[in-house]
DNA sequence: ATATTTGAACGTCATGCATT
DNA sequence: AATGCATGACGTTCAAATAT
């Protein structure tokens, strides 16, 4: 790792959270019918009433960076704390049979139709790692250990078993039955999880489009709104003045 | 000019939910 | 119950913006 201290994570995702706290609790800043949705939403999948406060959230990191013999309670707790939040599709799903002038996310099944039954076969190198430029680079098997989250040090990096074993792109239509030495069975859950990685790699790239686009959807829908509520303030003043005209 | 911060995007894991 | 999908959380990287 080069500039990137754990610090600067910890910050960094407690900048979001605050954003996250502070857009949640403003007054008149998400619409009622999102506001209500999101809470009961939480509730009933978690079965807490509140979202984390700064304090908590500053709390929580603080013992992340404390003796190492706290840090899986540490790291539950935080689990608890920073649960699941309603799925933002749900949401705008729900806002827009509401809201008529609201439109839904829709699933793009024709794209799905056309990747994901041949997603098995897809030739994607694995040792490939993609930069976030687009850019392709040699994967070098080093990967971040999740412990380091529940350690509170450093990342560590462990050395990934490679995933070489198997020429990337061919999909083994062995049976489970079929297989017998433990060889073959450690490559059939080699080749399962490469998949299932794969799987979850598009469907997360799929999701953050998703959720850009209703983040854009509602963004428009805080314009209109604000441009209603200025109308509206503008023709209250107006019908003011004529109700009760300045006697000079 | 260099260091630091910030924001965006990514891959992975964990988990809730719907379907089979 | 098993399975697959969707998505929140987390850690990481990079580039642009900002501070020194």
């Amino acid at each position: 790792m080069s500039k990137c201290g754990r610090k600067k994570y910890i910050k960094t995702n407690l900048r979001q959270m605050t954003m996250e706290t502070i857009d949640s609790q403003q007054d008149g800043s998400i619409p009622d019918s999102v506001a209500e949705s999101e809470s009961a939403h939480m509730q009933m999948q978690t079965g807490q009433n509140s979202i984390p406060t700064l304090a908590q959230v500053a709390t929580i990191a603080e013992a992340d960076e404390s003796a190492e013999s706290e840090s899986v309670i540490d790291f539950h707790k935080r689990r608890e704390i920073l649960s699941r939040r309603p799925s933002y599709r749900k949401i705008l799903n729900e806002l827009s049979s509401d809201v008529p002038g609201v439109p839904k996310i829709e699933e793009e099944k024709s794209e799905e139709a056309g990747t994901s039954p041949n997603i098995s076969a897809m030739a994607v190198p694995t040792s490939i790692y993609q930069t976030s430029t687009g850019q392709y680079n040699e994967e070098t098997e080093l990967a971040p250990s999740h412990m380091a989250a529940t350690t509170g040090d450093m990342p560590t990096y462990q050395i990934r078993a490679p995933t070489t074993a198997l020429p990337q792109g061919v999909v083994m239509a062995a049976s489970p039955g079929s297989l017998h030495s433990p060889q073959q069975l450690a490559e059939e859950a080699t080749r399962k999880r490469e998949l299932r990685l794969m799987k979850n790699r598009e469907a997360a790239k799929e999701c953050r489009r998703r959720k850009k686009e209703y983040v854009k959807c509602l963004e428009s829908r805080v314009a209109v709104l604000e441009v209603q509520n200025k109308k509206l303030i503008e023709e209250l003043e107006t019908l003011k003045d004529i109700c009760s005209p300045k006697t000079d």
